[in-house]
Order: structure tokens, then sequence, then C-alpha cells
DNA sequence: CGTCTAGTTGAGCCCTGTCAATAGTAGTGG
DNA sequence: CCACTACTATTGACAGGGCTCAACTAGACG
């Protein structure tokens, strides 16, 4: 993801609250699961966000040139790395305290900026596995979600469509459907009707999912 | 993308700030475009957030549950449709005013806030790159990016290697090289070296992005 | 000039999309 | 209750876009 065009050259009253730091090319600016403490603002150069998978695939979320921000996060470590692509500098803010940020809100403030950062690592999560997974682990990691949030247990009734799914995995209907009936024939998961399913082995889906 | 399980019950308190509506399935919440009047709060059902390409491709940015919230834009108008997967319920609290709430901020965490709501919409729409678009097309909307933010006029230079923008569009370098060998035949950009090129035909490029 | 990395190009294969046929499921009305 | 319809889902055959593997070219740098 791009950004549009943002100024630069910070007010200098901002550039004061922060430290400048360079980078060389390619040098890793924070890794990821590394504490969250700074946000950074890019004032040249370009950095890239990425994140590797267990087998080595490597995904880049979003490059960002001068006038972008980035290391904005909620969890208490860095989701993805940030590296720099080329001759980059940005200067380093401490990490805001989201928690204080959210509780100083009224209720409903509170929780449309919860809602608003939840949003966005989603759609990064969403982002990373559209781009990297192939169908079947498109599938498991689908299923994985389901699971997480249906507090059935072992059971999970889906309320859309295959198409719907397919729309949300990037695929066709077809192929969602070869890989149910793959994942079905492998023992992982059995089915009550084509929309209640039940989970057989989680840990060979999370497995299978990345 | 789905979200973590949150309390589908919300305070009354909450409640009474808001309306509640009755959907049923496949009924349209709200549609592309709309104005960006309401945020909804989930109690029941399932609600998926889609939008349509020019040739009718579908694609489904994220389904959300009992408790989750959607319609957060900071634009005027909707994104993305809203549809009632099922039978569905939710809370319509007005549409907050993002433009207020960064201007109540100090310099900081305005520009902080800002770039949280920019980067969720980022990274919205490169899932729907990633989920939905052909390599050659994945290709010509990441140049249009490129473009956009240049401010080189018709000549941009990448600070990339190939292999990022094959992590970041999913695709392999191979690929990749052959895209833009595809776009320099067919006479829509051209070369100084491997990194700098010339845009000789932007609303062709916009036509293949789709 | 040699080495190293980045980039391009070619050949072949495989995964996934396309097209088509079939089967299950729900709803409707006689 | 069954026939009829409409929609959803599954399955098969086939084609094609993108991946893999490999060779080659072009710069960059010492």
């Amino acid at each position: 993801m791009m950004r549009a065009a943002a100024p630069a050259r910070p007010d200098a009253a901002l550039r004061a609250l922060g430290r400048v730091r360079h980078f060389a090319p390619q040098q890793t600016i924070f890794a990821e699961g590394e504490p969250a403490a700074h946000v950074v603002l890019v004032i040249h150069g370009m950095v890239r966000s990425c994140s590797t998978f267990s087998d080595g695939r490597r995904f880049i979320g979003a490059f960002y040139a001068a006038g972008d921000m980035f290391g904005l996060e909620r969890s208490p470590g860095y989701l993805a790395s940030a590296e720099a692509v080329c001759e980059t500098a940005g200067i380093f803010y401490p990490a805001p305290n989201w928690l204080d940020i959210i509780h100083a809100q009224d209720g409903l403030s509170r929780r449309i900026f919860g809602a608003v950062m939840q949003s966005g690592e989603q759609a990064r999560g969403h982002a990373r596995l559209l781009g990297r997974l192939c169908a079947i682990e498109k599938l498991a990691m689908f299923l994985l979600e389901c699971h997480q949030r249906a507090d059935e247990g072992l059971q999970v009734t889906l309320k859309m469509t295959r198409q719907d799914i397919a729309d949300y995995l990037g695929l066709t209907v077809e192929t969602v459907s070869r890989c149910f009936a793959q994942l079905k024939r492998e023992g992982l998961i059995g089915f009550r009707s084509s929309r209640e399913l039940d989970f057989l082995d989680v840990p060979r889906l999370r497995n299978i999912s990345g």
C-alpha cells in the first residue's frame, strides 16, 4: 500500500519531539515481534514492511516513502519487520500508548477507535493471506478464523455461501469446493451438511495454513 | 478479515446512542459511494463488506459478526458496500466526524491518527488488488501508485528491486519481469534503465488496472 | 577484467480457472 | 405428498496463467 504524497518536511516543532535516524540500504529498522516502542515518520528514502512465513516465503505489506508514517501497532510487538529499501532517514517518536488514548475517549469513541485499529490489523492479515498462500492454505486459514470466533467448540456453522468464501479468498467456487473435499478426504474436517462442519484435526489445519 | 470475538451485547447506555435496524439475507445495508453517515455495530447475524470491479468481479474484504463494527471511513463516502449474509441486526451510530477528532488532538497525535486511518484504507486496497487482479493488472496498478506519489511528472525511479515488487504483488520475479516487458512491448511504458521508466500512456494503464 | 547481484528470457509443468454436467436442498403450489 | 423450480454445491474435463528451473545478459564494484 503506497500512501498519497504528504509533506516530507514536518514542522520543526514536530521534529523536535522525535529523534532522527539514518539507515543504509537493506538495513533492518525493526524486526517482527520486537517491542513496538516507536512510530516512524519517513523523511526521505523508502521503507518496506515485510513478514516472512515459516517456509521462507516473504510478503511485503507496504512501501513507505517520505511523509508516510509506520510502526502503528496496538499490540506490544511489531507485527511485521521494517527494512530500508535504499538510503533512508526517519524521525522516531515514542509509540503512543493506545490504551491511554482509547480510555481517554468516551464509551462510543473508545469503541470506534479500537475498531479502527483492529480493522487495519485484519486487513493487513488478509492481504498477507491473499498474497502468499495457495488455495488449500487459504481455506485452512479461513476455517481457523471461523473456529476462533465461533465458540461452538469443534463445530462451526458457516453463514456464507461458497461464492462468498471464494470472493473473500480470491478463488473460485469450484476451487473452494475442491479444497473442502480435500480437507475432508484427509480427515481434517467432517461435514454434517455443506454449511455445518466439524474440526477433526485443528493442529494439522494450523500446520497447513502456514 | 474476521474479528476476534467481542461482547455481542453492548452496554445499554451505548445502545441508547444508536438505532437498531434489522436486515434480511442478501439485503444491502449500504452501498459503495453512498455518504458514510453511520458506523454499525453488529448485534447478531453476519455482514460482508464487498466491492465490485467494472467487469463484474466481486471481492469480499471482510466478514463482520456480532460485536464487530464496520463503516469506519475517513472519506465522505463508503469505499465498499455492506450486505447482510443472513438474518442480521445492527446498531447504527452517527459516523464520527474524523476531521473534528483529528483536529482535537495535538500535532503529533493528529498526525498519528491520520496515519492509522490511511494505513487501514491502504491495506484494504492492497487486499482487493491481491485478491482479484491478474499479474499484468497488478503491475499496472502498482506503477500507477508509484506515478501518483512520485511528482516526477511522467518519469519514475523505482527504489525497490523486482523481488520486492513481486513480494508486494504476490507474484514471482520472473512474472514481474515478463509483465514489464509486455507493458513495454505494448507501448505503455519505456525504460531508461531497469529502475527508471517513463509513462507513455497513463489512460491505458488505468484501463488495464481495472 | 573477474565477480557478484539484479534482471531478462525461454521451456515445461502444475495449480487454479473455465466450462459443463450432475446432485443436493429449500421453497412453492397443486 | 409430490412435482416443479431455483439456487447452492460438487465433480469432471480441459485450458491457460503463472510458477519452477535454468540459461543468459547487464550493470556495479573492486
